[in-house]
DNA sequence: GCCAACGTTGGC
DNA sequence: GCCAACGTTGGC
């Protein structure tokens, strides 16, 4: 199968890249994701060894803080089935959960962090998800060519 | 803190 | 199955 690439959303300040790299093995389940459309993006399109723009929102500026991967593919996130978890789904049961999750890894930090902003600037970008108007998808998808062309700004 | 955009819920 | 109300996201 051909690597894929993807964009994944996180609050830095509940889960940053610098919160990753600082987990055991530089790994992290990706749970609490609860919107179908994102759910479909991990179980049907990523594999091991997909590469990830790490993407912090709501923050100032909003960007792309380094890269990760897959390290584990879709498995079922019991997070949905915890009560206690503030991610829990009333309507999930252990023969029935609808809700998924992916292992990402570390892998690189940029130079330099890429804002939002440089997205909207940069040639070539002018049709990735994230920039569209409104977008809250929390993982999307990345054209390889984009992927490249990100990797580029971050790296000088 | 504002608010536009969007997804979800629930009454009918 | 429609759609208004509501809650959430997330840039600014």
């Amino acid at each position: 199968m051909t690597k894929r690439y993807w964009l994944m959303k996180t609050e830095p300040d509940v889960f940053s890249f610098q919160d990753l790299q600082k987990r055991p093995g530089k790994k992290e389940h990706w749970d609490g994701v609860r919107n179908y459309q994102a759910r479909n993006f991990m179980r049907d399109g990523m594999s091991v060894g997909d590469e990830v723009l790490f993407y912090h929102s709501s923050c100032d500026p909003a960007g792309i803080a380094g890269t990760a991967s897959i390290a584990v593919a879709a498995q079922s996130d019991p997070t949905a089935l915890d009560p206690k978890s503030k991610y829990h789904d009333r309507k999930a049961s252990p023969d029935k959960n609808p809700w998924v999750m992916v292992d990402v890894k570390f892998l690189r930090e940029f130079k330099r962090f890429v804002t939002l902003k440089e997205l909207r600037e940069t040639p070539g970008l002018e049709n990735m998800v994230v920039i569209r108007r409104g977008m809250r998808l929390s993982i999307q998808p990345v054209q390889p060519e984009e992927f490249a062309i990100i990797l580029k700004l971050g790296e000088t």
